[in-house]
RNA sequence: GCCCGGGUGGUGAAAUGGCAGACACAAGGGACUUAAAAUCCCUUAUCCGCAAGGGUGUGUGGGUUCGACUCCCACCCCGGGCACCA
C-alpha cells in the first residue's frame, strides 16, 4: 500500500488539501481495480447505467449531474454490498464530427478520438466510478460490426425494408432534419436552398411491434409515469373500423380508416391527401387536370416549417368525381386537401362537417353542406346556424337503423353492420411510424447490404463483418456523401451469384448504436458473437438507467424494440432492457446578456466549466453542489455562490477530524451504550440513528439527493453542539467517534475522495467503499417526552411536553387537565378532541 | 389546440392530510484581527407591537375536512413535448 505511511494514515493539516487527495485516490480506484467488476454470477448483482454520451467537445457541470448522479448510486450500492457494474463509452457516431471536417478538415475519426480523450479525462475528475475496461466506442469497428449484425437480424426477420421517402435535400449536406431547414427554406449550415427529393432508403418496421411496445409499457413500473405517458401518446393506438367507399364513376375501392363510424351518415364529402395513389387515375382525361395538378404541386412545394405554422389555411381541390357511402348509398364529392396526410391510416378522409372541427372548417371554407347526424341532448342543433362541429355525445339522428340510440352505445353495431354486409371491419390503427435508418452521411455504420443487377439488394454475409468504413475519403467533395464517390468502397462482389454489384452507401442511424450498447457492455471484448446469452441472462434488465429527460421517447422506445426482436430472435429471455428509469432535469444558468434563464449551453454562453471549479474547490465539492442542488428529476438553477457553500461543509468535516484526531484514534475500541449516555449523548446518539434512518430512505426510493445532504448537514450540526476534548469521558468519545465514522460512510457515494482519506484517518484499511453501511438502531430513536402542538379550532394555542407511553385516550385527559389548556378553552364547550400521537391535540370547542 | 410537468421567503428549496419555510445561499449585525481573509455567534416570510402577544401568508376563487402546500372543482401564469393523427 504505496500511498500511505507506516500508520496508514496520509498526511493530514488543517487546510483541506482537495488538490493533493482527490488525484491521489483517484489514482489508487485505478491502480487497486475497485471498479472492475467480475460479471460471474454473485449473490447480489447490480447494473448501473449512465446514458453514455456523444462526444462533442468538452462538457459542462450541466452534463455533470447525470454521471454524479449515477456515481452516486453506484457508490451507495457498492457500499450496501452489491457487485455494481457500472460501464462507460461512447456514442460515436454522428453528425457533428463530419461538419468538423467539412469546415476544418479534421477526419471525423481524429476529432472524435479527441473529443472521447478529453471527456474521458474530465469524467475522471470528476471522481466518478467505471470499469474503463468496458469502455466502448460505437465508431470503433469492434463495436459497429455487431450493430450490423443486428441490422442482418433485423433483415432476417422481414424488419428491414426499402421504400421511397421524401427528405429535405441540400446538395452539399445532403439530407436535412426539419429542424436544419430554416424557415426561409434555406440550409442552417451552408445557406443553399433546399428542396424535397424522394430517396430510396432502408426503414424499420417498428410498427409492427407497436402493440407490444404499448402493452408492455404496464411492465415498466419503475419508470416515471410522464415518461410511459410520453411513449404511449406517441406510439399512439386508436380503435376504429376500416370502412370500404367506392368512386362512384370508376368503380375503385376508396378506403378510409375513421374513429368515428357514428358520425358515417353524416359524410358530405371525401378528403383525400395529395399524395393519395387514387389521384392520379383520376387525372386521366380529367377536364380538372391542370387546376388539381397545380394544387398537388404547390403542396408537394411547401416547406416543413410552412407544414408545421399554426396559421396554415385548410385548401382543396375538387376532383370532379363521387364516393358513394356504403352505409346509405349517398354520393359525396371527392376532393383533394392539404389536411390530410398519406402517413396516417389510409391518406382518405369521410368527411363529416357536423362533428368534425376540421371538416367543418373545410366546408364552411368551400360551401359544402353540414349534415347533423348526432343530436345535442335538447335537440336544438340546427347546420345553418352551428358555428362550431359538434363533437359531444348524443342520440343519432338522420342514421337509418340507428336513430334514436346513443351515439357511443351504438358505435360497435355500426362497425358490425359493414362486417356483416361486407364492407367494413373493426380495425387498429397506430400513430407511430416505420423507423427511417438510412442516413447519407459517411460517420456512420456503413448498412451490409450489396445492390445486385440480378439479386437485387442482398445481405452482406455474417462471416464477412464487418463492412469497414473506409478512412481515405475526400471531404472536399462539395456534393452529398463522401462515401457514394469512393469507387474502392462501392465496388462488390454479389454474394449471391458472384456478379459484380454496388455496395450500399447509406450508413446507419446513430440511434441504432445507442439502441444495443447495454448489452454489449457484458461481453465487451468477445469476437464471436455481439454478448452472451448466459451472461446477459443474469445482468439484465439493467437495475437503475439515468439519463435526461429528451431521450423519453426516441432512444428508449427504439432500445425497447431492438431489445424485443432480440428476444424473439432467440438472442436474451427478458423482454425490456431497462427495469427502472431516472431521468433528471437540466442545469440552467442565467444569460449575462439578457438575464433570463437558460438551460446551459455554448450558444446561450451560459456555461459554467468543472475544469476550473475542481481546480478551485475540488472534484467532491462540484458534486456536492450538483447533488445539493434541488430535487434531481427537477431542472434547477447554477449559482456560483452557493458553490462556495458546498466547499466550506467539506472543510468543516474536514477541520473537525483534524482537531479531533487524537481522541478518535484512542476511541476506536469504545462502544457507546444507550443505558449510560448522558441527555447531550443521547441527543448526538439519536440525532446519528434518525440520519442513518432518513439518509438511507432517500437513497432508496426516489434518491432524493438533496435531502440526504440536508440531513447529513444537521448531522454535523448536532455534532458541533456536543463539547469534546481527549478527557471527555469514554462514552462521550464513543458516541462522537460513532457519529463522525458513520457521517464519513454517509457521505460516501456524494464526497467520495474525502471520504476515503478521512476513513483511513480514522484508521481504517482502504476503501472506504468496503466498509458497512451503517445500521440504524431502533432504541436509539426512542424518546420518553415530545412537545406536541395544542390547537383550538385548527387555531395553534400552546406547546405541551407529554411523555410518549400515554395512548391517545390518556394524552387528551393529560392535556385536557393542564390549566395553560383549561385557560384556552375557558367559556367554550368541548365538543370534539383530535388527537395525533405525537404531533398535536386539536380541540374543537364553540362559545 | 392536445398531452405532461410546475407555481411556497431576497434566492435554491423542505414538509404520510397534522407546528409552513428543514438544510443551504445571499443579506444585515456582532466576536476574533493592526487590517483583511478564514472561522465562530446572532437576526432574517410579512404586518401591528417596546415587549408579551396577535393578524396575514404556499398563483387566484370556491369546496371537502376537526385540520389543506398536500385531496376535489374552476380559472390564471410558467416550462417541456407533440401537433392538421381522421
Amino acid at each position: 500500500m504505496p500511498l500511505f505511511g507506516a500508520a496508514g494514515v496520509a498526511d493530514m493539516n488543517e487546510k483541506y488539501p482537495f488538490q493533493d487527495i482527490e488525484p491521489k485516490w483517484q489514482q489508487f480506484w485505478s491502480e487497486q481495480g475497485v471498479f472492475t467488476v467480475d460479471t460471474s454470477r454473485h449473490e447480489k448483482k447490480y447494473y448501473c447505467l449512465t446514458m453514455f454520451p456523444y462526444p462533442s467537445g468538452t462538457m459542462h457541470v450541466g452534463h455533470g449531474r447525470n454521471y454524479i448522479i449515477g456515481d452516486a448510486i453506484t457508490r451507495y450500492k457498492m457500499v450496501r454490498g452489491f457487485r455494481v457494474l457500472s460501464p462507460m463509452g461512447w456514442d460515436a457516431f454522428g453528425l457533428p464530427a463530419e461538419n468538423a471536417a467539412k469546415q476544418r478538415g479534421v477526419h471525423p475519426k481524429e476529432w472524435t478520438y479527441n473529443n472521447i480523450r478529453q471527456m474521458k479525462r474530465q469524467l475522471q475528475s470528476w471522481g466518478i466510478a467505471y470499469d474503463w475496461n468496458r469502455e466502448i466506442a460505437t465508431c470503433h469497428p469492434d463495436y459497429y460490426k455487431w450493430t450490423q449484425w443486428v441490422f442482418l437480424k433485423l433483415h432476417e426477420r422481414g424488419l428491414a425494408y426499402q421504400k421511397n421517402a421524401p427528405v429535405n435535400w441540400c446538395d452539399y449536406c445532403t439530407t436535412l432534419a426539419n429542424e436544419e431547414v430554416l424557415a426561409d427554406g434555406t440550409c442552417e449550415r451552408c445557406g443553399r436552398t433546399v428542396h424535397k427529393k424522394d430517396l430510396t432508403q432502408w426503414f424499420f418496421r417498428i410498427t409492427e411491434y407497436a402493440a407490444k411496445l404499448l402493452d408492455d409499457l404496464a411492465l415498466l413500473d419503475k419508470w416515471p409515469e410522464k415518461v410511459r405517458t410520453m411513449q404511449s401518446n406517441w406510439i399512439g393506438r386508436s380503435e376504429g373500423a376500416r370502412v370500404e367507399f367506392t368512386v362512384a364513376e370508376t368503380g375503385a375501392p376508396c378506403p378510409v380508416f375513421t374513429t368515428r363510424p357514428d358520425t358515417i351518415y353524416g359524410v358530405t364529402f371525401m378528403a383525400l391527401a395529395p399524395e393519395h395513389p387514387l389521384v392520379e387515375k383520376l387525372l386521366l382525361g380529367n377536364p380538372r387536370a391542370a387546376e388539381i395538378r397545380t394544387f398537388i404541386e404547390k403542396q408537394k412545394m411547401v416547406s416543413a416549417a410552412e407544414r408545421t405554422d399554426d396559421a396554415t389555411r385548410k385548401e382543396g381541390v375538387f376532383t370532379g368525381y363521387h364516393v358513394r357511402n356504403p352505409y346509405n348509398g349517398e354520393l359525396a364529392p371527392l376532393w383533394i386537401t392539404n389536411y390530410v396526410l398519406m402517413e396516417y391510416g389510409t391518406g382518405a378522409v369521410m368527411a363529416v362537417p357536423a362533428h368534425d372541427q376540421r371538416d367543418f372548417d373545410f366546408a364552411r371554407t368551400y360551401g359544402l353542406p353540414v349534415k347533423i347526424v348526432i343530436q345535442n341532448p335538447e335537440g336544438t342543433l340546427q347546420a345553418p346556424s352551428m358555428k362550431v362541429a359538434y363533437v359531444e355525445d348524443g342520440p343519432m339522428v338522420q342514421s337509418g337503423p340507428f336513430d334514436g340510440r346513443g351515439n357511443r352505445e351504438a358505435m360497435h353495431d355500426v362497425i358490425q353492420l359493414a362486417v356483416d354486409r361486407g364492407f367494413g371491419e373493426f380495425t387498429t390503427h397506430y400513430r407511430i411510424r416505420d423507423w427511417l435508418i438510412s442516413r447519407q452521411r459517411y460517420w456512420g455504420a456503413p448498412i451490409p447490404i450489396i445492390h445486385c443487377e440480378s439479386c437485387g439488394a442482398v445481405p452482406v454475409p455474417e462471416k464477412d463483418l464487418p463492412v469497414l468504413l473506409p478512412d481515405d475519403v475526400d471531404f472536399k467533395t462539395e456534393r452529398g456523401n463522401p462515401l457514394s464517390f469512393h469507387e474502392e468502397f462501392i465496388r462488390a462482389q454479389c454474394p449471391r451469384c458472384g456478379k459484380p454489384a454496388r455496395r450500399e452507401t447509406d450508413t446507419l442511424a446513430q440511434w441504432l448504436c445507442s439502441c444495443w450498447y447495454y448489452l454489449r457492455y457484458v461481453n465487451p471484448r468477445m469476437t464471436d458473437a455481439p454478448f452472451s446469452r448466459k451472461d446477459v441472462d443474469y445482468w439484465l434488465p439493467v437495475d437503475q438507467y439515468i439519463g435526461g429527460i429528451e431521450h423519453a421517447v426516441l432512444h428508449l422506445l427504439y432500445s425497447r424494440f431492438i431489445l424485443k426482436v432480440l428476444h424473439d430472435n432467440g438472442n436474451c429471455s427478458f423482454r425490456e432492457p431497462f427495469g427502472a428509469l431516472f431521468t433528471q432535469g437540466m442545469i440552467c444558468k442565467r444569460s449575462e446578456k439578457d438575464g433570463q434563464l437558460y438551460k446551459m449551453s455554448k450558444s446561450k454562453g451560459n456555461v459554467v466549466s468543472p475544469d476550473e471549479l475542481i481546480r478551485e474547490y475540488g472534484a467532491d465539492t462540484v458534486r456536492l453542489y450538483t447533488l445539493f442542488i434541488g430535487p434531481p428529476e427537477k431542472d434547477a438553477e447554477w449559482n456560483d455562490d452557493a458553490v462556495e457553500g458546498a466547499f466550506r461543509f467539506l472543510r468543516r468535516i474536514w477541520r473537525r477530524v483534524y482537531e479531533t484526531r487524537e481522541l478518535l484514534l484512542s476511541s476506536r475500541e469504545l462502544k457507546p451504550d444507550l443505558d449510560r449516555m448522558d441527555p447531550p449523548e443521547r441527543d448526538l446518539y439519536r440525532k446519528l440513528h434518525e440520519s442513518i434512518a432518513k439518509i438511507t430512505h432517500d437513497l432508496e426510493g426516489a434518491f432524493q439527493f438533496n435531502t440526504a445532504i440536508a440531513q447529513i448537514m444537521e448531522l454535523m450540526n448536532a455534532l458541533d453542539d456536543l463539547k469534546v476534548e481527549s478527557t471527555s469521558s469514554d462514552q462521550r468519545r464513543a458516541v462522537y467517534r460513532e457519529a463522525i465514522e458513520s457521517l464519513v460512510v454517509l457521505i460516501s457515494p456524494f464526497a467520495p475522495h474525502i471520504a476515503e482519506e478521512l476513513w483511513v484517518e480514522l484508521g481504517h484499511q482502504p476503501s472506504v467503499l468496503s466498509a458497512v453501511w451503517p445500521e440504524v438502531n431502533p432504541k436509539a430513536l426512542a424518546r420518553d417526552e415530545v412537545e406536541i402542538v395544542i390547537q383550538v379550532n385548527g387555531k395553534i394555542r400552546g406547546r405541551e411536553i407529554i411523555p410518549t407511553r400515554l395512548s391517545p385516550k390518556e394524552i387528551e385527559s393529560n392535556v385536557l387537565a393542564r390549566d395553560a389548556v383549561k385557560a384556552l378553552v375557558a367559556g367554550l364547550t368541548v365538543r370534539k378532541v383530535v388527537v395525533v400521537p405525537g404531533k398535536l391535540v386539536n380541540i374543537v370547542a364553540a362559545g
